[in-house]
DNA sequence: TCCAGTTGCTAGCGCCGCTAGATGTAGGAG
DNA sequence: CTCCTACATCTAGCGGCGCTAGCAACTGGA
């Protein structure tokens, strides 16, 4: 029983590695750098252990994603908490969601542009990704109205989103990016 | 002389050619299914004929995308051109965006997803952009009150944008799409 | 002690974007 | 009319990709 458990232990231990592994290459270098071949490299283990960890590819970086959608929620929560005017919420919960995605370029294509439909049908996606959701919907609430809040809630975030992706993809120039972000604020502030 | 420009004008033909093919079989199959030598099939030359026209595969679909920033700029033309009333302006505006975006999403996606920097540094790129983004700017304009027009026409871009995307990789459910346009011309029509 | 089952490896398949070098062709000079 | 040069195009191949079949080695139980 106890080699068995060890090993289960061991395979596990494997199984962070490699996403951690998938995880900071992507950081360091894009998706583009991370192959089968680097990844199997980086945990000491041949290609084809990974394929007994995960289908493919687009699983492993689905796992990323997962992490990252922990994380999001993780950020906004702690954004929202700190602040007790409404308004000022808002902007501090966007800020935040903008920063995320600056500061982790790679894990944010994972979540949102990459691995298009993996990791929605199954696992523990819908639990995180809902906890983010719920969080910037509270944050949104108090300027909902009489209108339905979660529709609310998904074109706010749609603004957010654009913003950081198009920015990112350099149709946005980097410079009005705060004016922009005020704009948005504004608009679901009121 | 004339049977240089008959070569010439027979090179264009193909060069076109390559750009249609590429559309084509993009918007058939997606992105993935454009490679070097179903596109060389296609047009029934050989694979290194492509790369006397473009420099690799990244400035075929830089090619398609210029394509794409035409259209998109007509079609919002189109749009605006049809509505008096702005209020209106901004809801049928923003619904010729979204349209052409469903519509076309291999188109959508060589133009803001993919090919990340190749159109932007040159070419008539910027030309086709800036007509589509001043047809956005108008369709604002009344409601920009003493703001920063520019500032304010990105944001609603990005709103746009983000719609489009979200729902388009699965994150966001397609029956509440109306309504969520709805809120987002109605938050930048006031 | 031997056997069975699991674990990980080597090797290789079919594809990709891209390119070097061979080959054929067409236009101008003698 | 012939030859020669320059250009257009092709064949073949490189290195790398995601992924898998089939073999070797180790481990736990009879």
């Amino acid at each position: 029983m106890s080699t068995q458990t060890r090993r289960e232990r061991e395979r596990a231990e494997r199984e962070r590695a490699i996403i951690a592994a998938a995880r900071d290459l992507a950081l360091a270098e894009g998706w583009d750098a991370v192959t089968t071949r680097r990844l199997a490299a980086e945990i000491e283990y041949s290609q084809p252990v990974l394929y007994s960890h995960f289908k493919g590819k687009d699983a492993i970086m689905a796992a990323v994603a997962v992490e990252g959608f922990a994380e999001l929620a993780t950020t906004l929560v702690t954004a929202r908490a700190s602040v007790a005017d409404p308004r000022q919420a808002v902007a501090d919960v966007a800020a935040a969601y903008v920063r995320f995605a600056e500061q982790r370029p790679a894990l944010y294509d994972a979540m949102f542009t990459l691995a298009v439909d993996l990791p929605f049908a199954s696992s523990d996606v819908p639990t995180d990704l809902a906890r983010g959701f719920a969080e910037l919907a509270e944050t949104v609430r108090p300027f909902a109205g009489d209108g339905d809040l979660e529709v609310l809630t998904e074109t706010f975030w749609s603004g957010l989103h654009g913003l950081v992706t198009l920015m990112r993809s350099g149709r946005l120039r980097r410079e009005g990016h705060d004016r922009r972000l005020a704009v948005l604020v504004d608009r679901f502030s009121r």
